[in-house]
DNA sequence: CTCGGCGTACTACCAAAGGAGGTGGTCCGG
DNA sequence: CCGGACCACCTCCTTTGGTAGTACGCCGAG
């Protein structure tokens, strides 16, 4: 990286650009190099101006946010995106992270912290406010918990027995699995049988859901 | 936060420990208060000098740092637990956080961040390595992908249709769907039948794991 | 060596699920 | 007021799923 590291700042309120301008502008080794309203005259600035990294507000008027930086991220050499929004809420965090987003931090963000997040992101490092960062860390550990109680469960069979459990997983149908794993179907339907009453479930359907929790597939 | 922040560390090998206590003793408002050298003697060590954060490796003799995690914090007033490991293996990483850590570094990070981590999560933030922020961002944003696939699909069925994927999602039969839903068994098939051929899908197990996907549970 | 678990396979039977096609009722919007 | 979407119900029929019980060859632990 040669150079000060160019951004673009996209924010409908005017104010709030001029606020980021001023902050940023001065700091070490940043330029802001120009701004945008909205996310179709975001994408042609970017296409100007080349920055390495874009702050991005979610909520404007056309094109928002999210697919702005959707539509960046396909670009040739496309800039790092830090998504700056006012609230934080699931959907939005994890939109922006499936866009393509390198950042998310909140409006409340202290200054310095903002320019120590464009260094962070231009330098290829991911950066999340503290209340996003414990976001995804619920939401991981949440997730790995009915996947352990799976896996618990899933000890109990034998190998073969789990494969089936991973054919059904699939919505295989009997015929299919016998096929797929050489064997009769006779034998596919003693090994579902085992499995449910090994597990203590009524159908396949439930050894699905189960093979999903343990993410089998 | 009155007074110092009180550190305990934990790791097996002496020479980890020596390194990190120098770093940290010095530090601006951190105090090491005690050592250990197992997962079982970390826990008598926080019992004893009750510190505000415990500097946790995972690979130890006996009790391993992500149980040890896992006691220290059902205590009473359990202490902060930043896990401090040398490999981030996507297994480790949920462990730890399932096991309550509020950080995760990796042992190559500069002292100056590590000293930083410290105040961070002794202020109730999370701190988490870059590379393992973007594991977790990864990681929401690919699990973000089947379920927005699933919900497109899940668009096309009409408000009583959806009702009966969400049962089938939880593995219940047709006779069951129908006292639940109050309906006659022989309606719950028609609406399974329009699902299977508006989804394109051959059985209700395939319907289950859509559900799954699209996390109507 | 023998016993038990595993994988495979069979039979026979019954229950559940799915396909095809039709009937009637409601409610909404053109 | 009429058409279309949705919901509910029906019958007849086929396919799939699940239970029960038995059997045989293999292999590893005791």
């Amino acid at each position: 990286m040669t150079g000060p590291i160019r951004v673009v700042i996209v924010d409908d309120d005017p104010l709030v650009r001029g606020m980021l301008t001023l902050m940023l502008d001065g700091a070490d080794g940043i330029v802001v190099v120009g701004e945008a309203a909205d996310g179709a005259t975001a994408i042609t600035a970017v296409d100007r101006h080349l920055p390495d990294v874009v702050l991005m507000d979610i909520r404007m008027p056309g094109v928002n946010g999210i697919t702005a930086t959707e539509r960046l991220r396909r670009r040739h050499r496309p800039p790092e995106i830090i998504v700056l929004t006012t609230f934080d809420t699931d959907e939005h965090v994890v939109r922006a992270l499936r866009a393509g987003a390198s950042g998310f931090l909140l409006k409340d963000t202290p200054p310095e912290q903002i320019s120590q997040a464009v260094r962070a992101v231009a330098a290829g490092y991911p950066m999340l406010s503290p209340g996003v960062t414990r976001r995804l860390m619920r939401r991981v550990a949440s997730g790995a918990e009915s996947y352990e109680q799976a896996h618990e469960r899933l000890a109990l069979l034998t190998p073969r027995e789990r494969d089936v459990v991973l054919a059904i997983g699939q919505g295989r149908s009997n015929a299919e699995i016998a096929s797929e794993l050489l064997m009769s179907v006779t034998t596919v339907k003693a090994h579902v049988s085992h499995i449910l009453t090994k597990l203590d479930l009524d159908n396949r359907t439930q050894i699905a859901v189960l093979a999903h929790d343990g993410r089998l597939l």
